[in-house]
RNA sequence: GUGGGCGUAGCUCAGUUGGUUAGAGCAUCAGACUGUGGCUCUGAGGGUCGCGGGUUCGAAUCCCGUCGUCCACCCCA
């Protein structure tokens, strides 16, 4: 060990114990979209250049990972999972419709680390393509709230708001369609810096007092989600695809209470999300007040991207769920630590003497193919050895195999919290592990 | 990409105004202890002090650069 190696910058290295953690908190994230009708579905890690960066947004492709391979074709690796599968259902168009699945894969962001932020991520992303009623964005927020709720944080909050209501603000504010863009990036940051920074930074973007000033009067911070949405019905009276905006928010408030989820669903008229695709409803989720991770998902509607890969006109939303965060948070809070932490195997089989380790390995190979997980010492150590290797790594129970169990064809079983012993043939051993019925 | 804090053993950290051979606790491995673990004791391994350059008789210590990390901006998962 003479130079030392560290991986990348913003990369992890996910050693065993902790690697478990993930496994389950995935596996468990998985049940839940099947639970939804889910198919898995996946793409490839990179794509042409051009692919990722359709209507994807200025800032995200600025943090493309860019290369060329060999025959000088630009590729980039995907820094998230929606153009690959937009692009699969536009070239698939025989698939029918409505069609819901998830992926699961890691993304590539080439920005700056720090806490909930990484250049290598994981990313599970659920999509429903072909149905355009606003029963989708709730089921896809049903999923995220069953997926939470089974992880264990029951304070989390969603925020909502929708893309057409954000472009009628701009128009009916008298504000110039070129300047869209940067009148959202400003008013995304309200809840951060306050009316007086964003004041500031609509003039570091080039626009005028008075286009803050009248960007404001459609903002509205207070009350209850039916008062935001009336109030801004008048404001937004003479547009016609405000108040379509604003229909679909009073839609999906009503089938989320349906299933009692409206109480979490919070209107927020500065939320506005970097990727360009989407064109109507969006949100974003977050444990407690975010200002752990900030979000742990976030998704939306994206009705025309389908086209512009080239398919046949057709309705798209979905949910991304950054697993990194969610990991993060979990490990974070003593109690989900503990709940998701990793186990060993329940049996660590123990042989006496090195001559006996053939007859344990059979012993061990027994209890394996009875679908328990049992382990056997490898390195030929002392008894005494392994009885501590067994109790520092937390092995529930253990085998002892000496000469005069294997006369007897009867074993030692130990367990290893109450000490209790007790001496029994192999099938009464499987038995007993069988009956304590701990995740392997 | 911009600004700031921090890099000493696997981990958490000591290390005096620059001064011989860089320390502790925990962890790891071995022994005390050859058919029963958790305790205790003993010992061992493990560091070109992140890396490179400079100042100096002499650098873990001061200076510059670089890489990594954390934080803020930006943006998000």
């Amino acid at each position: 060990m003479s130079k030392k190696f560290t991986g990348p910058k913003g990369t992890r290295d996910f050693l065993p114990y902790h690697m478990e953690t993930r496994d389950r908190i995935v596996e468990m994230i998985k049940e839940v979209f099947k639970l939804y009708g889910c198919y898995p579905w996946d793409g490839p890690a990179f794509e042409y250049l051009e692919t990722l960066t359709r209507k994807s947004g200025e800032e995200v492709s600025n943090e493309i990972y860019v290369f060329k391979d060999k025959s000088g074709r630009e590729l980039g690796l995907r820094f998230e999972l929606t153009a690959s599968i937009a692009r699969m259902i536009a070239s698939n168009p025989s698939l029918k419709k409505p069609i819901k699945g998830f992926s699961i894969g890691k993304v590539w962001r080439y920005e700056n680390p720090q806490q909930g932020r990484y250049r290598e991520f994981l990313q599970m992303d659920a999509d429903i393509f072909g149905a355009n009623n606003m029963l989708c964005e709730v089921e896809l927020l049903d999923m995220a709230k069953n997926i939470l709720g089974r992880i264990g944080f029951d304070d989390y909050c969603i925020q909502l708001n929708n893309r057409k209501i954000l472009a009628a603000q701009v128009r009916c504010a008298g504000i110039d369609q070129e300047k869209e863009l940067d009148v959202f990036r400003a008013l995304d940051k309200l809840n951060k810096i306050g009316p007086g920074g964003v004041r500031q930074e609509f003039l570091n973007r080039g626009m005028s007092e008075k286009a803050y000033e009248d960007c404001m009067r459609y903002i509205i911070t207070r009350g209850t989600n039916q008062q935001k949405i009336d109030e801004m019905r008048g404001l937004l009276a003479k547009d016609e695809k405000g108040i379509e905006g604003l229909n679909e928010l009073s839609q999906i408030l009503g089938y989320a209470k349906e299933i009692s989820l409206d109480k979490r669903i919070m209107v927020d008229y500065t939320l506005v999300r970097g990727l360009d695709y989407y064109t109507g409803p969006i949100f974003e989720i977050q444990i407690g007040k975010g200002e752990q991770v900030g979000s742990i998902a976030g998704g939306g509607r994206y009705d025309q991207l389908i086209e512009l890969f080239g398919g046949t006109p057709t309705p798209a939303v979905g949910i991304s769920f950054g697993i990194e965060r969610i990991i993060d948070l979990v490990e974070s809070n003593p109690v989900l630590s503990e709940r998701y932490k990793g186990n060993p195997p329940l049996l660590l089989v123990i042989y006496l003497s090195p001559e006996l380790s053939g007859h344990a390995f059979r012993i061990t190979e027994a209890v394996r193919q009875a679908g328990l997980s049992a382990d056997i010492d490898l390195a030929m150590r002392s008894f005494k050895k392994q009885i501590q290797y067994a109790n520092e790594k937390g092995y529930p129970y253990v085998l002892f195999v000496g000469e005069d169990e294997i006369r007897n064809d009867s074993y030692g079983l130990k367990d290893m919290k109450t000490g209790e012993q007790e001496v029994l043939r192999i099938e009464r051993v499987i038995e007993r592990l069988k009956a304590v019925g701990r995740p392997a």
